[in-house]
DNA sequence: AATGAATGAGGCTTCATTCAT
DNA sequence: GATGAATGAAGCCTCATTCAT
């Protein structure tokens, strides 16, 4: 979980407990005012630090932005494989991946949309170590359409949309959150989804296999 | 065409003018840089003018945002209808405007991420100016996509989930374009994009309308 | 009447009627708001002009506050001889004079509180110009005072400091009417403070002859 | 002492010591140039400190100026009962009151014209704040007056413009010092100004005690 | 004479970052 | 390791003044 972010303290546990401290605070804040709106004080003061320790545990404020975003899509990277762990059928690997993904983002929903709005906000380097992390998610997505086209389950298609397709539906649901609430919850977010997508990719073998499933 | 926008300017045509040269270029500075790391002085040297006059078509740095965003949701506002123009067809309407809405995107890429990045950064009623315009036309699809069912052209589905996904795709171009870029260009991300969805939501004698179309 | 103040315009008349005009406005809102929040527009809105007229008829905002300062100074400067005009006994001149001091400053009480908070804005050589008229008018006082100590009405007091405590007393109204306002009215002040001012100074000559003038 | 100005900075000592040298520095140039010509800027360099310190010890510009004005009337409301401490002779208390408030003027010289002129400069909330305790003042002078007229010693008279006409002669020193300079020293102002006054005011029973006092 | 658009100097204020304790 | 006072770069915005029409 190396971050490539510096701190001038040495002991590791320390690292750790601090920047949680901190990125908790900045993640919050983050998502509620921006970036941009949040100074170091405020983070540190909901940290229940001083300002000045922020700067033993990061070099400059962007840091802490990296270290949020990099929580997030360290989240999805994480748990999209994990509920796919153990399951060996290729259709029903990639509905639990989707599932998953659609979970996480709910339980990261603010920071998702930070994600969107602030990923440009960092230097070029920083944000490249984002988006590598974003792809290697989305390559478990990747792989599992793959397999399934294979399987002769889905149609042939292009990959590459259909992967941000089924991302764009998982983080939607964070994007537009503010037209969803009211409307929809997660559960049939994700069942409606499925349904559209499935129905548009299954071959009429995917479609009897998926029918198996449930 | 009303901004909410004041201006110390009377002259309405000269209005229109600077405030288009100011725009310009916040346009490009703000989709580069963001806007809070944009000068107001950058803008006004882009657009040829003082960092004075900008202050007299503008209220505050935020209005030249808001008049930014107000052109990127003005122009989906009115081509995604137009596409749709004389168009009787159910089907056919809703598939133009698909078309049209990934086209719109397409020529407001910049601008499209900006709206992602930044409509949070403004004053709840100057973000509520926007989103109210975002709804209007995204109800052009729901509607579209109403009349399709009403005709037992797509299925019975949450309308709302079908929506988002729709803007999602024509959204997910541009803000996904780092991604796609080097993998496959516009017309075949149409394409393959209708394919998916369509094929997802149409009933048989959609389908069957869908192939007498083309 | 000469101000010393230049003027583009050639026709006096034009100047005259324009002068009265800005200085209007320009009083009010001076005495309202002080000079430095005042804008040249502000005065200008307020005038009915547009405010580039503004620099037609005056060279520089300061001297906007000139023409209003010498207006309140010359009103003192005409009004106090005139109450003394052919009235030949010197403590009925006196009396009259400080009666006229007060209400003049009544009539003008927010450019007399004006001259106290601006008078120091102005350039020394503008500065000197008002203070060489207030000046002017408190020798009409000086010279009452010395006609009754030598006529032996007054007792031998230093005339520059009774001078002063005069003119005080008259300006306090002003100075002081957040304080008076609520408790007394202008004409019980006079008396009060003639009361106050003539029982110490008055000779019993002198208080025989103001008691004959009652 | 309590300032009603808030600070970001804890340390109390700290707060004492570094507002006193900006108050220093502040009173110095207000008085010369008065308060919107003079630039923190200004103020901070010329306390030694940079002008992003002054911050941390004022929130606005507006509260330097309230720090400055209430050091000048706190010094009356302190040296003023304090030349009185010890004194029971009521004519005795007020004459000391008179030569005191003369005195702390004329120690205060700037600052007390600083407030003629800028005491409108503030807010109403700050403003409020020094007029108080500039009544607070008065109120020992008022107290003392009432309790000479209830002994005999002074003639029934308006307590409120006789306050005000001794208050006015005291402030008269720093306001007309630009007349009085070349003409009359303090402690002879002092003695004409009492001489007249008190003639004015004194029953024949208080002149008898008052020559006794001499 | 009058208008009002345009300029740009300059002030206030914020806040990331440093560093002595 | 932690604190918090101090620094100073930099941005927003105002408004006196000019000038073309």
């Amino acid at each position: 979980m190396s971050t490539r972010v510096d701190s001038v303290v040495e002991d590791p546990g320390l690292i750790e407990k601090r920047r949680n401290q901190i990125v908790a605070a900045a993640t919050e804040l983050f998502a509620s005012q921006g970036f941009y709106k949040t100074t170091i004080s405020e983070i540190a003061k909901k940290a229940g630090v001083s300002h000045g320790l922020v700067y033993l545990y990061v070099r400059e404020k962007e840091d802490v932005l990296l270290l949020v975003l990099q929580q997030v899509v360290n989240a999805y990277a994480e748990e999209i494989p994990k509920a796919m762990e153990g399951v060996a059928d290729p259709l029903d690997r990639l509905v639990r991946a989707i599932e998953a993904y659609c979970r996480v983002v709910d339980k990261h929903r603010a920071p998702t949309v930070l994600a969107y709005r602030s990923t440009k906000s960092l230097t070029p380097d920083r944000r490249e170590l984002i988006q590598r992390r974003e792809t290697e998610t989305n390559n478990f997505i990747t792989e599992a359409i793959r397999v399934c086209m294979e399987a002769g389950l889905i149609r042939k298609l292009n990959v590459d949309v259909l992967t941000y397709q089924i991302v764009l539906v998982a983080h939607g649901w964070a994007l537009k959150s503010w037209y969803f609430k009211s409307r929809i919850g997660l559960e049939d977010y994700i069942a409606d989804s499925l349904d559209i997508v499935l129905a548009g990719i299954l071959t009429p073998a995917g479609k009897r296999r998926y029918a198996d499933l449930r």
